[in-house]
DNA sequence: TCAGAATATTCCTGTAAAGGAATATTAGTG
DNA sequence: CACTAATATTCCTTTACAGGAATATTCTGA
């Protein structure tokens, strides 16, 4: 478990692959357009999509001598799911907060 | 805008820092604990509770000569904003999968 | 103040990973 | 079949970072 989790945390934690997730979320690109509108070289451009692709994160479709990127949506519900075990935390901690702030509340009264 | 993202994921994106979290999920522990439950040296363990706590997943309480770790919400709930609005995206792309759908349906009918 | 426990820091070393430059690959076109 | 465009890969160098071992720091209690 959390395997897969750590693996696209870590592709994603690179500022430059960051940004081309940013920047798939308006559709899917070309390596070309990712470089152009990133300001990168097309090389690093295609070692940051390899990494990207090896987590899971993208997806190629090849058109002609284009490869096409695209974002899947798995490895963000990934980090979804696993964010929500800590809003469970932190919901049944202020539940517990309520509760003391409640009983307080009550000793208040009976004095 | 998401420097502090590309932080948290990046501390995150350690096996063994990841382990600590998820420790940590059960309450506060000092380093020791830590460094025992997790099976591992006590300097490796004060070395990634300093990158988590530089990166805000983690605060430190100091009692006696002990040092209590415990999470801290803040940069959860920005890797969960974050996550949010993709959630937005994906189901933006499945209303109009189902608009699309529809009016292949209505298409059929007209036929 | 000294001893010991708990933690932090430093130094060293090995390794993974990123960028630059060059080159290889693949597909379309004349 | 060249030629070109688009992309991938390789090689090299540099840097960041993790682990190990040793040492420094901080606090407590006698």
């Amino acid at each position: 478990m959390g395997l897969h989790l750590i693996t696209a945390m870590n592709a994603l934690s690179e500022p430059n692959r960051f940004q081309i997730v940013e920047l798939l979320r308006d559709g899917p690109l070309t390596v070309g357009e990712i470089a152009v509108k990133l300001g990168m070289l097309q090389p690093q451009t295609s070692k940051h999509l390899r990494v990207l692709n090896k987590a899971g994160i993208v997806k190629v479709e090849a058109s002609a001598n284009k490869r096409i990127y695209h974002l899947q949506q798995e490895p963000f519900q990934d980090i979804d799911a696993w964010l929500g075990s800590f809003r469970q935390l932190w919901n049944d901690r202020f539940d517990r907060l309520e509760d003391y702030l409640k009983q307080m509340q009550e000793n208040e009264n009976n004095n």
